[in-house]
DNA sequence: ATGTGTTCCTGTCCGC
DNA sequence: TGCGGACAGGAACACA
């Protein structure tokens, strides 16, 4: 589930849990995700207050009055899941976890935010606060897409004389942090780019579109996942799940939406994506 | 340096 | 109903 706009709902799911809360217990039921959990991970989180949660590209950053910092990473299956927003249940009626229940924080909100990851490619550290910028997992990350850093100029000299697909140029997260594969597809399509021209070959004006292309995704699945959030409030405690329209992702075979195109949403396999694309309309 | 394929793990769905 | 295979929103890593 988690491209950036999905770990920015998320993140904003979290706030009235975990920022200015403090962390009462931390339960650590296994000792990895994708990489094993950092020294003592439980202890160095227990009684801290979190000061700030942020985000930068897919990850969740906690700021902690520890002076450390908490790397959430999501993977593919990763969820964040509250409940016990009930002073009753959060005292006295314990759920018992599901199996891929990996970290479960219990803050004086009150609530409980447990980590959910079938498929354990999440990840999460800590660090010095000073220094998660330079952290090895965030450290060559390229600009936030909706930051200022990333703009018409800086894309174009990154795709100058690249011989890559387009569609793995913007997947690579060294050019521009956060988007994934159902947002590349969108955007993809969305400026009329095939995902297999190469990055290094498209017109000047074309590479340039896709800045405010990226952007405008970006931001109306932020909105949509916003208006989301209203979920997890219900009974289940979901958080940021994530509903939206594509226009090609996962619609091999459906008619494209482009106004006045007749074309068929085709799927190829690029370095083992997935890409959906319009063959008439994206060139 | 750059580009590509493999790998980690579990769950679900689809055809036989 | 079971079984095998394909596939899944990520990305580090090994290798040409």
């Amino acid at each position: 589930m988690p491209e950036l706009p999905e770990v920015e709902t998320v993140r904003r799911g979290l706030l009235p849990v975990l920022e200015g809360k403090t962390i009462l217990k931390a339960e650590v039921r296994r000792p990895d995700l994708r990489w094993p959990f950092p020294e003592n991970m439980a202890e160095r989180l227990t009684g801290m207050r979190v000061l700030r949660l942020r985000r930068r590209s897919k990850y969740i950053l906690a700021d902690l009055s520890s002076q450390e910092t908490l790397i959430i990473h999501l993977g593919m299956s990763g969820r964040m899941l509250i409940d016990g927003t009930a002073t009753a249940d959060f005292h006295s009626n314990p759920v018992l976890p599901d199996k891929h229940d990996h970290v479960i924080l219990h803050t004086d909100a009150p609530a409980r935010v447990t980590f959910n990851d079938a498929r354990r490619f999440g990840a999460m550290d800590l660090a010095p606060t000073e220094q998660v910028e330079a952290h090895w997992l965030l450290g060559k990350l390229g600009p936030e897409p909706l930051g200022n850093a990333f703009n018409e100029n800086y894309l174009v000299a990154r795709f100058k004389g690249r011989n890559t697909p387009v569609k793995s140029a913007l997947l690579d997260q060294r050019i521009v942090a956060g988007l994934g594969n159902i947002y590349v597809c969108e955007v993809l399509h969305r400026t009329g780019i095939s995902p297999k021209r190469k990055a290094g070959k498209i017109g000047v004006d074309r590479v340039q579109s896709l800045v405010p292309a990226i952007r405008d995704v970006l931001n109306e699945a932020i909105s949509s996942g916003g208006s989301s959030l209203r979920d997890y409030r219900q009974a289940d405690g979901e958080l940021g799940y994530f509903q939206h329209n594509f226009t090609v992702y996962d619609r091999e075979g459906q008619g494209c939406t482009r106004a006045g195109c007749d074309g068929e949403i085709a799927r190829v396999v690029q370095s083992g994506r997935s890409s959906f694309y319009c063959p008439v309309c994206q060139r």
